[in-house]
DNA sequence: CGCCGCGTTGATGGCAGTCAATTTCAGTGG
DNA sequence: CCACTGAAATTGACTGCCATCAACGCGGCG
């Protein structure tokens, strides 16, 4: 299966992963022909470039869909938490490659081609890769929602609601952050500086409360929502100022 | 159907999109159910939080898929070109609004649980759904990797060239614009000025030539996909300046 | 202890957003 | 055909945010 593989070893791959409410249909189905690799940090589960045999899942840990730009730069195009499938693409090699963050992530791989066999004559196979295609897609809207705002802030204050939703373990504002501040400015497209900063300063202005690095508390949600960077540290009134709304 | 659509008829909607080369297997399944209608320029072809009981097609013509953030600002996240599916959305309503760019733009909407009962016995059709919306999902990437750019100029220039890529008609290096300034704005997240200089500085560089407004020839395409801006007017060496790449 | 990765803070310059003015263009009606 | 009109597009001046370079504190580990 994935390239460089460190203990991989058949066996159902059910009832481990944390999150989602619906994953019982699939489970059903697909676990009987899923390998299970656990993968070291940064370890790469699929390279950019190589023949997409195989659609992942992943179990447990946290792992980043990324490219290099012709800059050197690193941009984060999708983060992948438990639960969340990935390796699909239009064409015939992964568009991105794919690599764990933290130590141990486990992913479940499917063969691509036996699978889509398999949906032939499963309906209800069918319909849980057709949902779980439009999870994908959410994600990579909510990635665009972020990238397209404007101040630094906004994009930070979006990310850690973001994060909330996603990793909500039932109470949702208190949230873990499952990567580096590296990780969060590729993600971000922002610098590394700037993303301490705009942390920093969500905390002054008491939106948010850090404990330690990783740990958030998200204190006014609406406020960060709309963070707009030049708002002064108390929050006067919401200020909406609306746009002519140009057409065509 | 959609909300306040101006001429719609019932009928097979086949032959008629220009674009797309693999485009057979689907019109003969879903040609029957479809309803096509005809849109005024900047009419809404579904509304953000409209029941999601249609999946569409674009026919001819284009359109924009946007939101309007809680500052004001209108971002577009999707632009639709005739032969693009839309309208998927893994919750109950679209997650945001279809405009009609253009005057007499068609679009051919399916009822989406008719043609989710059809793909269970039609494993074909299932393909295709599978297959159109990996293509929104690769679109959405492109947007992606556009978004991530640094200066205006390197996301104009990435702009220019997926439009010449995705409205190719046999050659590559001529492009017609098929939106205005301003849209360009709101889909690369930047300012109608920036816009409008950046273009004028790829001019004056050479990368590319302007005709009018909206006619663009592609003159530099490797310049044109990593110009990073602060790039003399006469290019002399490729610079690469690789990053320590930060893990984790 | 020294090293290295991670995170934060400071200083500085450049890119781009904003406001403003002007020109071009397309559509309309006389 | 042409004047008129409003939107679209361009250009200029100015300000502010953020990338960059740099330095420093911190914790883990060989």
């Amino acid at each position: 299966m994935a390239t460089n593989a460190c203990s991989t070893h058949v066996t159902s791959a059910n009832r481990q992963h944390p999150v989602g409410a619906n994953q019982q249909r699939s489970l059903e189905s697909l676990g009987s022909l899923a390998v299970t690799t656990r993968c070291h940090r940064s370890q790469e589960i699929c390279h950019q470039g190589q023949a997409a045999e195989y659609w992942y899942r992943l179990i447990s840990g946290v792992a980043r869909r990324c490219t290099v730009r012709p800059d050197g730069r690193r941009q984060i195009v999708d983060l992948l938490l438990p639960g969340d499938f990935f390796g699909f693409s239009a064409v015939d090699e992964y568009d991105f490659a794919v690599e764990a963050v933290v130590e141990g992530t486990t992913v479940a791989s499917y063969p691509r081609r036996r699978l889509e066999t398999l949906a032939d004559t499963d309906p209800r196979l069918a319909r849980e890769i057709r949902k779980l295609t439009f999870d994908a897609i959410a994600r990579l809207q909510a990635q665009l929602l972020i990238l397209g705002r404007m101040t630094a802030v906004e994009k930070v204050g979006s990310f850690l609601l973001e994060m909330a939703d996603r990793l909500s373990d039932g109470h949702t504002d208190r949230v873990v952050l499952p990567i580096s501040r590296y990780d969060i400015a590729d993600y971000l497209g922002i610098s590394v500086e700037t993303v301490s900063r705009s942390m920093t300063g969500l905390k002054h202005r008491g939106l948010i409360v850090l404990v330690g690095t990783r740990r958030v508390r998200i204190v006014d949600r609406d406020a960060l929502e709309e963070a707009d960077g030049n708002a002064e540290i108390p929050v006067p009134l919401p200020i909406h100022k609306a746009r002519p709304c140009y057409v065509s």
